[in-house]
DNA sequence: GAGTTTGTTGCAAGCGTATGCACAAACTAT
DNA sequence: ATAGTTTGTGCATACGCTTGCAACAAACTC
């Protein structure tokens, strides 16, 4: 069908240069794969030629020959939460940094993250990020079956075979029940997430087993999914309760915003009435509108970290998977009176 | 050195489903790229086949023979701007729903687009959208000459080669300016984006010169650089000099939630004593915190133009490029006052 | 029943690069 | 000078798939 005529499209191959060079198209190759025994004199005149022909290694025939891509799939979504944009920014970023590609998937409404996959797996990617979302068991053991390795980052799945880097959520829980107790309140929420996260279940637990133990028996779980709208719903609902609490505790920092702004709405005066703590800590927890005390989680680090397990891994497919958890550290700020 | 012995991995090929099938591998290769005369009944045979030993055509190599690699290369950056993100996650999903992947690169502090071009030009990418950062023209010459075609989304570059789609940037500063006249504001004032955007140039220069259609000369400008950060300073330099405007255009909304939050600060009324207006329609606008009046782009339809002149490019090369405007819309909410 | 059309399938030549092996040239050591 | 070593390059094949062309059997046509 589509045989329109190519009449401005030179690409510009190995044998050409090699036929221009005078050499052959291995030394061609050699030249741009750092080969080290190259003379000097054949090296530059090939990168010479090279240059004025713009040439440059067709990436698509080396991976078939290498039998390796050099390409990272990230599957990412939610991006109206600030907390993804950054997480894949800084990924993106590094990865480059250290030579390998990003091939983008958002999973969504019409495709589940099982359903895209397969398409993922025919570009053959070197290794695979999962930002959000989670896999099926099914599809886990089929990837990691390819050999191909998995990192969950900010969630994980023991005993699906991939590897996970995530903040110590339930610590993290902990840490907000003393800083909350500490101050002095009495009457406690807590606003989840999507239930079936492990972030979510991790951060309730931590928060209630340290309620628990402080001999605090008094709080309340309310329903969200990790989004503005549902903070603000839920805090709205329990401020116009009959017993309302004296601090929330919100599954993350978007929530925690919608729940401020609810506060706000409602003219109930944070920190003196109401303390409000997220997790996470985005960028926009910072603003003056907000200026909200959080968790923060150590993005850097767990980047980094991802980023050399998944690493490993590409290059030793025999390796065991890790599941890996770094601390996160309590912000204060205004939104949550201190301990006097 | 990296000599692994590879032990579990064994990737499936069409030669052993042809085998495997008792047919040639031509005959799988055609069951897989929907080739019609074939007779259902191997057809069948060798997709039951493939399905028993996992089979999933190689992308990589199929890429190399049909000198397509349906790959579309995008550039995005600055995520903590939220309108980012939300686009990067529509085009990423709908390239994917029409069988396109996306090799997603991020421009940043150490990489400048220029740098990273060639990297993406190695992956043989069939199309780039770019939405951060405009390439220098010899860059998109370069691309150009190699017959990949380009769309820069929210900026252009005319005479450059490259088509582009774009809000009407001048007529949506033209209505700002009239819709705040009409309200009744006296003193004006434009916070900017970064000054060598084409979006910044335009919704500037629509503002000032219908403004001044409307005998208003009151106008001060004053620099930011399209953050939440340099709009709450922008702000609170404007709102504390001698001679505060009431009424502020920001270059983008995010700028303007700065504006916003410096008003709440210095206990301006919004939008009794200052009106406030934005540019994009972020989702975070339409919090009650801010409730902002603003411009609406035409998300949706941006990115199918882009998408739409993307691929009719990559279809067909000669076509010239196109640049397109789309007309964006006033979204009246509570940080403006109405006209009486 | 010979000639023609139609429908299926296989053969084989790419696509652009990497790399083991072979080999010539240039050294080093005897 | 000879044998052994090192250094630098080319040859040829492989990577997994697509696709033009040809082969062939089956189904028609007259």
């Amino acid at each position: 069908m589509s045989q329109t005529k190519m009449i401005t499209t030179k690409r510009v191959t190995s044998h050409e240069v090699a036929q221009q060079a005078g050499v052959s198209q291995s030394t061609v190759s050699r030249v741009f794969s750092r080969d080290t025994r190259l003379s000097k004199t054949t090296s530059e005149r090939v990168m010479r030629v090279a240059g004025e022909l713009g040439y440059k290694p067709n990436a698509i025939a080396r991976s078939l020959s290498t039998q390796r891509t050099q390409i990272i799939g990230v599957v990412a979504s939610y991006m109206t939460n600030p907390f993804f944009p950054v997480v894949l920014e800084a990924f993106t970023q590094r990865l480059h940094e250290l030579g390998w590609r990003v091939l983008l998937f958002t999973a969504g409404k019409s495709n589940d993250v099982d359903v895209l996959l397969p398409d993922v797996l025919a570009y053959q990617v070197d290794g695979l990020i999962i930002v959000t979302a989670t896999l099926s068991s099914q599809m886990t053991r089929e990837v990691l079956q390819r050999g191909i390795p998995v990192v969950l980052f900010n969630r994980y799945a023991p005993g699906s075979g991939a590897s996970a880097v995530s903040c110590a959520n339930d610590e993290g829980g902990r840490m907000v029940a003393d800083e909350l107790v500490r101050a002095g309140h009495t009457r406690f929420a807590y606003i989840t997430g999507r239930p079936d996260t492990s972030t979510n279940v991790d951060r309730q637990k931590g928060f209630l087993e340290r309620l628990a133990e402080l001999k605090v028996t008094d709080c309340l779980i309310e329903p969200g999914d990790f989004t503005y709208e549902a903070g603000f719903a839920a805090a709205q609902r329990l401020l116009t309760s009959s017993r309302p609490p004296d601090a929330i505790f919100c599954a993350n920092d978007i929530t925690a915003l919608g729940a401020l702004d609810a506060a706000r709405k409602l003219k109930v005066s944070v920190p003196n009435e109401l303390s409000v703590i997220g997790f996470d800590d985005i960028p926009m927890g910072q603003w003056a509108a907000y200026d909200l005390t959080t968790v923060r989680q150590p993005l850097e680090d767990m980047i980094e970290a991802s980023i050399e397990l998944l690493l490993e891994r590409v290059e030793n497919t025999d390796l065991a998977s890790v599941l890996q958890f770094l601390p996160g550290t309590l912000v204060r700020r205004g939104s949550a009176r201190l301990s006097p």
